[in-house]
DNA sequence: TACGTATATATGGAAAGACATATATTACTT
DNA sequence: AAGTAATATATGTCTTTCCATATATACGTA
């Protein structure tokens, strides 16, 4: 299906808008558009076209639920890719930098329910 | 000094050739310009420029001996980002792509003696 | 059902900037 | 001078971002 490289893994982490948002969308499991948006506070295309690249590269996979698109780390990814995915992330949760970000997301009060269908 | 943030770093991942350059480097220890050229069949410049960039970023040091510049990790790393390019290059290491530069890393013939001065 | 409207998300097009590579040249060391 | 490495310049290609608009679903009303 796809045959990811490992430089691109890196090119998908290299921009700072796509790495909150996989750092994010990798401590909560499965985030929609407007919740990424909200906490990122960025515009929402700007969200959407990483999300798109991200799609594309097979890093992330979307699930419709109603109006909203819910994304989430792709469960078909290879091992080594997976795996470093979940160490960047043990070695980034504790910056400052990606805090500010799941602080937001507490806070949003309406998120939309996540319960898979 | 250098205040590099997550995404620096990756974009210096996000490179085929200083990708192999880094896990080369982080198989051996310290390596010339001459010995990664050999190794990866790239150009001089070509070696010597993406060289650069990464000791700009701060994530390669150079020492000279003699006329030899030899290249490694920059010690002085936050642990975050020693810590992934340690844990990239696990990952990594299986992978048939980086195999051929460590190989031909081995039969070559003429490799300038990289015992400290 | 059909229609209009609101919300959520995606995309087209364009401008600006960053990046990678090749060739040619220069600098440094012995 | 010879060997090694760094830099300058030009060029082509990607990338990021913005604004505007398109699409998809949901909800209400008739």
């Amino acid at each position: 299906m796809c045959m990811m490289k490992p430089d691109d893994l890196f090119s998908i982490l290299s921009d700072p808008t796509r790495l909150r948002v996989l750092m994010l969308i990798q401590a909560e499991g499965e985030l929609c558009v407007c919740e990424l948006t909200y906490s990122l506070r960025e515009s929402q295309p700007k969200i959407s076209r990483h999300l798109a690249l991200m799609r594309e590269a097979g890093v992330v996979e979307a699930r419709r639920a109603g109006t909203w698109m819910h994304y989430r780390i792709h469960p078909g990814l290879p091992a080594w890719s997976s795996k470093i995915i979940r160490q960047v992330f043990d070695q980034l949760i504790g910056l400052s930098a990606f805090k500010g970000d799941r602080e937001r997301l507490q806070q949003m009060n309406n998120r939309p329910e996540n319960v898979c269908a």
